[in-house]
Order: structure tokens, then sequence, then C-alpha cells
DNA sequence: TCTGGGGTCCTAGGACCC
DNA sequence: TCTGGGGTCCTAGGACCC
């Protein structure tokens, strides 16, 4: 089975903010260089899309279109729910990102087979309870002998719909859809494949697998031949280990000055350490991306002979990747990256030998071993949770679209807006009617941060 | 005022080793 | 007296996914 929140972050936004229920609601970044994560459908009927700029959704949509920066923490207190839901179902539950999962759920892991009667009632309940548990979320679900046609089940039938295709069923489906409608052909493959007269998968599946090899490569090719014929024996798997760690940042404004990239660089070496140190793990290769005003990307990598959880170490080593870069005339983007992930980092007793050319001075500062008692965690879909800043935060200082707060005299809102010195405020929650609306001056006292409001609890 | 941020996987070429 | 062949590690770039 796949599983696909609907919506998902909008639909958190609509669940949590009554006056917006039922109307177009952009969760995004709000910045000139922001893109649209999740349009609710009342904004696709105008044609926004997820990963449009959100310059040009603000074109498409009417006035009285909401757009919100995220709110990650109330995101992820909704999917552990339906994570849990699915768990309680099956004891193999891979989940793919914070709206999405594949459940195995025959026997042993779950409780289902092909000869039930009725598989379409049994995920109908599923979808019942998340809204109930979840405060009113929907879901779509596809049922499917393999992963990837489970996935193209659960996209038939949005939202809310359940899609059911039994062994010997899969052709019959598959075989209609356009070739991009396969998880892995993207733009590029989809206008090759069209290049070659490919658009549907039926054209795919004629295609032989020597040819789709001598175009695609071993490795694409072989796949999509067997996609083609929708073979897929992919397993269920519940966790792997992260390979990479990586921070990087838009800037509001190509930024010049080499100095305060270097800047960039030493807060994001230090928020890649604190991953490191909270994840157990130790890093060998480090890595700098920088992008230009025209949209090109270089990347320096650089291995270190020993592994690493120090910030000083790892700027030091994106500093001189960096130097490598041409950055007069600015860069759009600056982003630094860790792998070659290890859980130990005994690799210090080379240092004498394998790394003398960082000078004897430095080499403590290299070494950077935190807590050799600390143990690699597994950490699938909690890696990208760690930085709770909606997207395009940072460069918005003070209130925040959407934000949740408090006001000591009015109570629980969410920011509607601010500017000017100026912080407007809907007084509402998830169990409350649409509220009023107030402004305040954005340094007054009484209005705070607040955590997410809690569905499930009565206003009182 | 086109095009986020966090990831994974693949390819190709060069260095190096046996 | 032209330069095999395989394996591994490393780097840069690109496609793709949510």
């Amino acid at each position: 089975m796949h599983l696909d929140l609907d919506a998902f972050f909008a639909a958190v936004e609509q669940r949590d903010k009554p006056s917006l229920r039922g109307r177009p609601v952009i969760v995004g970044g709000l910045g000139g260089r922001g893109v649209v994560a999740t349009a609710s459908y009342e904004a696709r009927r105008y044609g926004a899309r997820s990963a449009m700029p959100t310059i040009e959704a603000r074109r498409r949509c009417p006035a009285g279109t909401a757009f919100l920066s995220g709110r990650f923490t109330a995101y992820r207190a909704s999917s552990e729910v339906v994570m849990g839901l699915l768990r309680s179902r099956s004891a193999l539950v891979e989940q793919v990102s914070v709206d999405e999962a594949y459940v195995d759920l025959t026997p042993p892991a779950g409780p289902i087979g092909w000869e039930d009667p009725d598989l379409g009632g049994w995920c109908r309940d599923l979808l019942a309870e998340i809204t109930a548990e979840t405060g009113g979320l929907t879901a779509s679900v596809g049922l499917a002998p393999s992963k990837m046609m489970a996935k193209l089940a659960s996209e038939m039938d949005k939202p809310g719909g359940v899609t059911v295709v039994r062994p010997g069923e899969e052709l019959a489906v598959l075989h209609a859809l356009s070739v991009r409608a396969i998880p892995g052909i993207g733009p590029a493959t989809g206008a090759r494949l069209h290049g070659f007269g490919v658009d549907t998968v039926a054209d795919l599946a004629r295609m032989s697998e020597p040819d789709l090899v001598s175009i695609f490569g071993t490795a694409q090719g072989a796949a999509l031949h067997r996609l083609a014929q929708a073979e897929d024996d992919r397993p269920v798997v519940v966790e792997r280990e992260a390979k990479s760690i990586s921070n990087e940042e838009t800037f509001e404004k190509d930024v010049v000055d080499r100095a305060e990239l270097e800047s960039e660089l030493d807060r994001m070496a230090q928020g890649l350490a604190r991953r490191l140190e909270k994840a157990g793990v130790f890093a060998r290769t480090i890595t700098v991306k920088a992008r230009q005003h025209d949209f090109t990307t270089q990347t320096r990598s650089g291995t270190l002979p020993f592994a690493t959880g120090d910030a000083a170490v790892i700027l030091r080593e994106g500093r001189r990747l960096l130097g490598s870069v041409d950055v007069t005339s600015g860069l759009r983007l600056l982003g630094l990256g860790v792998a070659g992930l290890t859980a130990h980092a005994q690799e210090e007793l080379m240092l004498d030998t394998a790394y003398p050319s960082a000078g004897g001075a430095e080499l403590p500062d290299a070494v950077g071993v935190p807590d050799a008692g600390l143990v690699a965690e597994p950490r699938g879909a909690e890696a990208a949770a760690d930085d709770d800043r909606p997207v395009a935060g940072r460069l918005q200082p003070g209130w925040r679209t959407g934000q949740d707060v408090r006001h000591d005299e009015h109570g629980p809102g969410w920011v509607w807006g601010s500017g000017r010195g100026v912080v407007t405020v809907r007084f509402e929650g998830p169990r409350t009617p649409p509220g009023p609306v107030r402004s305040f001056r954005e340094d007054d006292p009484a209005l705070h941060q607040a955590d997410p409001p809690d569905w499930r609890e009565a206003p009182s």
C-alpha cells in the first residue's frame, strides 16, 4: 500500500485556521525567490502548483488567497499520528517523507491478503480513522502488488480516494499512463523519450532492453525496461542510514562579499556539526555548493584522511573549497554538506603519518572527537526535520505570516501579516469558529510566539 | 520578481594499485 | 619497445524525488 496525505501542509493550515477553510492557501517561501511547497485544492484551481515560484502563484491566485510560511512542528505532529496508525496495522512501514509512506500489508507483517473480499473497505476504514485522529486531514491510498503500482494507484483518485490494483491488472493500468507517471522519469528523461516517439508506458514497453540501455545507461535503461513491464520487487524498507547531511541557502539578493559568504559557511558548519553530534556520526567528505546568478551550479568536494564532527574542521575545508569558486559576480546560493558518514572517529591515530601537511599546531583542532560513546542512530525522515524554520523564514525577521502566537489578553491566534511596525493577528484555533482580527505593535510585550495548537483539545 | 531545501542514485574520467 | 585489465577511491555534474 502507498499512502499520501492530500495537500498536506495546506490542509494542516486549514484545519488550524478556520477562516482559511474553503479558500485558496499557499504554503511556501514568501521571499522574492521562494517557491510553493503546497497549494490547497482551492489554489490549484487557479493553476498554483508545488515547486512554482511563489511570485507566479501570487499572479495566478485571486485576492483573498493566504500565503503562509510553513509550521513544520505542526506538520510533524500530524504526520506522527498518521504514521502511528499505519504502524498499528503493519510492522513494515516505510516513511518516505513527512506525508507519504509505503506499507506492506501482507502477512506476516500485515493483516490482509489478496483473497480478502473487501480490501477497499479495509482501506476506507483506515482513511476514516486518519481523518478522525488528525482533526480532518484526508489521504489517498493505492493498494497494489508492488511499490510502483501502489504509488501510481494512490495518485489515481485524489483527494481521499482508494484505488486497488489486483495482481494481473497491472499492465492494463500502467500501459495507459504517460511515461512521466513512472517514478524516476522526470522532465529530462521524458523529453528524451519523446524524441524517440515514446510517450506512453505502452510505447516504452515496446522498446528492447538493449536499446534502452544504450540510450540511458545500464542502471536507468534496465530499470526503465523492468518498470514498463510492471516488474518491481523492491521491498518495503523500514529505515535506512543517512548518507549525507547538508545545509544550503538561497540569498534574497546575490552575495558578492567573500567575508559574508564565509560567515554563512561558518553558520552552516556549526549546524552540520550539531546534527552530526546528535546523530553520533562523523564525516570524511566536505562539499561546497555554489549557484551563480544564472543558476549554473558548481560543487567542490574534498575528502579528509580522517572523519570529523568538528565545526572548525568542516569550516576550514569548506573555506578552502570555496576558494576555488569564482565569486566575483556574486552567488545566489551557497551550500555546505558532509558525506562519508561513519559511526567512529578513531582515525585520529593516523594523523601523524597520514596528515602531516596540516601542520602540528592545527592537529588538535582537526581531531574533534565529541564523544566516543555515542552510537550511530539511523535517522531516516528525522534528518530533515532538524531545521524547524519555515521556508525562507530567516529572510523575514520578526513575525512570520502563519506562525502561532498567543496574546496575554486575547489568547491564541496566528500572524495574519506584519510590516511597518505593525503585526496583525487572527484569534482562532482548530476548534473555534473563524475569529476576529486585531493589530498590535510589532514589539507589543503582550504578544508571544506559541506552540502549534492542539486540534484534539477543546478551546478553554 | 522565474526556478527552495534536503536528500538519493548514477555516470564518467582520472589516479592508483596489483 | 606502445600503452592489458580489473578494482577501488575520489571528484564533478546531473537527474530525480518529496
